[in-house]
DNA sequence: GAGGTCATGTAACCCGTTACATGATTAG
DNA sequence: CTAATCATGTAACGGGTTACATGACCTC
């Protein structure tokens, strides 16, 4: 099967987050901390938000046909499709987290726990493997001279883990 | 310009770590922690290697012709090409630090403290950007409340990053 | 009025993926 | 003996990038 397209149901998140938005201000937009995760240029955008209208996910707003800028809105359609893709749950491969975090507005959303549990038991499964990692490849001082730089990314790997899991369990209350 | 291959770095800096890998292993080891921070699938794998060769930055194994698999080892132009590009300064965009950290054997290797620096800074710079981020957007409680979503992804992203810092300060002794 | 940003669009190209293929060896 | 893994290779496809292009508006 070929791989899930995300980009649009990115640009629906960025929609939904800001009731309407222009192409150029979604383009924009991955300039800021949504950047940090996700990146689309703006000749990606401009066909797909046309990809999205016959798709009937989207549609022009028509308040504001006056700007030089178009707007686009989302609809019921695209609401929904919005939210079936923050419900499926995450896979430990192309890490949505963040991404899906970024559009759930609302505090007291129950996708949010959800989100967060699954991403805890991913965080730690993937602790726990890196530190038998450690422990398989690390044994003695003389593995760790003779190739340092693959320890020093290992510890780092685990201490970064470590301290996700620290933020996950500190949110989850 | 077009963007930067670094497939055939990887693989220079595979072989130059185990001394000589064949095709398959190198496919294994983005299982392993190098799948962190990148992937490549046979199908990459294969041509590259016999550009690589083209290219005199590999040469196949002559010892090693009995055996199934097709062994490869790096050739003093490849060390050069691999040293070169470690060497290279880092980039804010498309990060490299783990990988070439990854690259490098040796403890007292002079690129280990430069590639520990060059990244305290851009990390200490992308902190200090999302320090005045916060600032910026989540002024009062009800910013923070209306997208909730984006309060965290961006508290997160600070504490990433400060740990980060403390992590490649303490490694800097 | 010249240069920069706003704003949208199309086209070519490339990297990486999935799929297609083949043969040898190993394990149950 | 059949299925899985080892091992290498090619081909098609697609998503994302850079480059090409155009017009409006704004600022110095």
């Amino acid at each position: 099967m070929p791989k899930k397209r995300v980009l649009p149901y990115i640009l629906l998140g960025l929609i939904n987050n800001q009731t309407k938005m222009s192409g150029y201000q979604i383009s924009q937009e991955f300039n800021n901390e949504i950047g940090e995760f996700w990146h689309a240029s703006h000749s990606q955008i401009y066909p797909e938000l046309q990809r999205m209208i016959d798709d009937n996910w989207i549609k022009q707003d028509d308040e504001t046909t006056d700007s030089k800028s178009i707007f686009y809105i989302i609809t019921a359609d695209g609401k929904s499709t919005l939210n079936n893709w923050l419900t499926e749950p995450l896979s430990a491969k192309d890490d949505y987290f963040s991404l899906k975090l970024y559009f759930i507005k609302d505090r007291n959303n129950p996708l949010l726990k959800n989100l967060l549990e699954q991403q805890l038991q991913m965080t730690s499964d993937h602790y726990d493997h890196l530190l038998k990692r450690k422990s398989l490849l690390f044994t003695d001082e003389s593995n760790k001279e003779e190739n340092y730089g693959h320890f020093l990314i290992l510890t780092r790997a685990i201490e970064r883990e470590q301290n996700h899991i620290k933020w996950l369990k500190d949110k989850l209350d």
